[in-house]
DNA sequence: GAAAGCGTGTTTTTT
DNA sequence: ACACGCTTTC
């Protein structure tokens, strides 16, 4: 046993052993990136185990994404060459949902209660707008979802909003909140915010029950600590109670979650909030070069609120890093396209990362010319897919009628006759007599309101919805997957949408039974298959990324790769306005970007280029920009640049009116021209210069930029 | 009920 | 520039 537990703490570096070592008290791990986290997390976790400090019952591991919880739960089943039965790990959300299944009745929520997606949230509020006769120009309903769920976030029901001096929009805004929570309530739907609230006040206001948790879940661990927002550190606070260890993993530098809730106070301010809190900082990186890391810490050194922090190495200096001066977007992506044809190895060695979306286009595009394999990271995820959404929406509907999304998702999909006025009609009834649509159907189905060939078709949906339920008791859920596409006649409803996409669409139904077969044994477990099935296509919507496996270059967004690494990476766009982008700057959240930039930095292993354009497209319109702010802040010691070699003219301060019609240029890139056309205006002076075989607009000055791209050879 | 036209916004995204 | 969502039109 004694040997067991010292060899937990072989292979780990001091700081590390220290903080997997540390006594039962709070602990703060401040984990720099690359700097073995997760080993920590995972080691600590064996060594309570292992040490006999803690039952695995009793220890609670909470993350942020299902990733995160996947590879936690992998890793510690790895270390310890079996799962710890009665462990607890997983995400807020995943665990909320876990005790919200256990104690429903004291959560007041019906037992087959449903998880409402954003996008059906964002459908459900659409609906009541138009069912308050509220203006969706004045009320818009992106703008009412945020509001719920900030509300949400902040621990406020609307009846707890106080409308003293609030204006009409936000009683408007209010009521609607209120009425959400009605309709939510009617239907027995929870979103993602209610997951945690719930949750909360029902720990809050039972006691037997809060103290039961308390008392079982003495050891605490939290991955990711500097995203958590408000409601989820009360959250935490409320299980941990008095008496009970939190230890906490996170990194202030790489909270770059502000902008949707999380706090970044929340971590910094750990060390104030608790007593006896044994701080550890996780220094040593095991990633990247030594160069990488003395950028990164130039950058976020910038940063005035931190609780510090210094990455090092002991591995190799490695190559400095790369800045490429591009002329345009289309330029910097065959850049990096040529540097990654020329390391050779691996495509998925490589990630290009971005700040927006908007600029994988360009990049796409040149990479399909080049005939290089690429993968984008983002959009639309299996879950997410309208063909899987409808065909769950009946799953839905089987499992709790009540379900309303589901309800109007399905009730004319595919066209089954039952036109909008119906549809109204039922809503209307369901809000007068305070029921779920399901329920006013069979209502106006008694009573005889409906008539004709709705009545007909509405009799038909109802005996639908039965005969799939009439299944799911028979059949295994793969099969009744397969069953419930096949009877809904979705098929041939995708069918008409054009060859291509109808055989996608039907290719994920099919990839829908298969993923089912994973649930079938969860009725072992004494656990409902197809409860099991809805809940996890609602919480973890699925991976986002095209045909895994192949070798791929990588591209994706910065928030996107946090947590990854690879060996080389090209950070692109770093441009005033762009990165950092103008809206963080107009909004003073400069110091978010730059935790963003630092995120980015320390993604790569080996080598990183970092290139900016001198102009691109934004908006439609050609944009003209300073190098991003960021650049200035690595010390040239650390960076080549192509530019390198260019001279700098020092009869030139401002190049702006150094220059004039007619002059004979030498471009590095173009080789010799003359000036045929010039514009200035405000910050920057263009000048179109003819060149052997084609014309060239080029900048020659920025207001705070000393390089300049080309250099007058003579005047005429 | 689909297609065409119009107006608008356009950072980042998990659960 | 471009994508979207909504309205109009047939």
């Amino acid at each position: 046993m004694e040997d067991d537990v010292s060899s937990l703490l072989d292979g780990l570096n001091t700081a590390q052993r220290e903080a997997v070592a540390a006594p039962l008290t709070h602990v703060l791990i401040l984990a720099g990136a690359g700097s073995g986290k997760t080993r920590v997390l995972v080691h600590r976790i064996a060594w309570l185990l292992q040490t006999g400090q803690a039952l695995a019952p009793t220890i609670l591991a909470v993350t942020f994404t299902n990733r995160a919880a996947g590879e936690l739960r992998g890793r510690i089943s790895e270390l310890l060459g079996h799962t710890p039965s009665g462990l607890w790990s997983g995400t807020f959300h995943g665990i909320a949902h876990r005790l919200l299944r256990i104690h429903w009745r004291e959560a007041q929520l019906p037992e087959s209660f449903q998880i409402l997606d954003s996008d059906d949230q964002l459908r459900a509020i659409r609906r009541l707008l138009k069912a308050s006769g509220l203006d969706d120009k004045t009320y818009p309903p992106r703008q009412v979802q945020h509001f719920i769920n900030q509300c949400k976030e902040q621990g406020n029901r609307a009846h707890q909003l106080s409308l003293a001096g609030a204006n009409s929009w936000q009683i408007q805004v209010t009521e609607l909140y209120a009425s959400y929570e009605q309709m939510c309530q009617q239907s027995g739907l929870v979103d993602f915010a209610e997951l945690l609230l719930r949750t909360y006040e029902l720990l809050r206001d039972n006691e037997e029950l809060r103290v039961h948790y308390q008392n079982r879940f003495r050891h605490i661990l939290v991955d990711e600590f500097q995203d958590t927002n408000f409601l989820q550190y009360e959250w935490l606070k409320l299980i941990a109670g008095q008496h009970n260890y939190l230890f906490i993993v996170g990194d202030d530098d790489q909270s770059i979650y502000g902008w949707r809730g999380a706090r970044i106070e929340n971590i910094q301010s750990f060390p104030k909030q608790y007593q006896n809190v044994i701080m550890v900082r996780l220094e040593q990186n095991y990633r990247s070069t030594a160069m990488i890391l003395k950028a990164a810490n130039a950058i976020i050194s910038r940063n005035e609120h931190r609780l510090g922090k210094e990455l090092w190495t002991d591995g190799a200096d490695g190559d400095p890093l790369f800045i490429y001066s591009a002329y345009n977007e289309e330029d910097e992506a065959n850049f990096i396209i040529s540097k990654i044809q020329a390391a050779g190895g691996a495509y998925q060695d490589n990630a290009i990362l971005y700040r927006t979306s908007a600029q994988s286009r360009v990049i796409e595009e040149a990479l399909i010319k080049a005939q290089m394999p690429y993968r984008i990271f983002g959009g639309m995820r299996f879950y997410e897919r309208a063909e899987i959404k409808d065909a769950l929406a009946f799953m839905r509907l089987v499992a709790h009628r009540d379900d309303d999304t589901a309800f109007e998702r399905v009730i004319n999909t595919p066209k089954r006759g039952i036109g909008e006025r119906t549809v109204e009609n039922i809503r209307v009834v369901a809000r007068q007599q305070g029921l779920s649509m399901w329920q006013a159907v069979n209502g106006m189905i008694q009573n005889g309101v409906i008539k004709g060939r709705s009545l007909n078709s509405l009799v038909a949906f109802q005996k639908h919805i039965e005969t799939l339920a009439e299944q799911r008791e028979r059949l295994f859920l793969s099969q009744f997957v397969e069953f419930v596409v096949k009877e809904s006649n979705l098929h041939a409803h995708y069918q008409k949408e054009g060859k291509e996409e109808a055989q996608r669409r039907i290719e994920n139904l099919d990839e829908l039974a298969n993923a089912a077969v994973g649930f079938e044994d969860r009725a072992q477990e004494g656990l409902d298959p197809l409860t099991e099935l809805l809940a996890h296509a609602a919480l973890e919507a699925g991976t986002n990324q095209g045909s895994a496996g192949e070798d791929c270059v990588q591209l994706m967004t910065l928030h996107l790769a946090k947590g990854l690494e690879f060996k080389r990476v090209f950070l692109c766009g770093l441009e005033e306005g762009l990165f950092p982008h103008q809206n963080s700057l107009d909004e003073g959240n400069l110091e978010e970007e730059r935790r963003l930039c630092y995120v980015g930095i320390t993604r790569a292993r080996e080598q990183l280029y970092l290139c900016h354009c001198e102009t691109r497209y934004r908006y439609g319109q050609r944009d003209f920009s300073a190098p991003s702010r960021f650049l200035n802040e690595i010390p040239s010691e650390l960076t080549d640049s192509v530019r390198l070699n260019t001279p700098k003219v020092k009869a030139h301060t401002g190049a702006r009116d150094g220059f004039q019609l007619g002059d004979r240029v030498l471009h590095e890139k173009y080789g010799e021209g003359v000036i045929v056309d010039q514009e200035g205006q405000g910050e920057f002076t263009r000048v179109q210069v003819a060149f052997a075989d084609q014309a060239k607009w080029l900048i020659l000055s920025y207001a705070r930029m000393e390089r300049i791209t080309a250099i007058k050879l003579s005047q005429r």
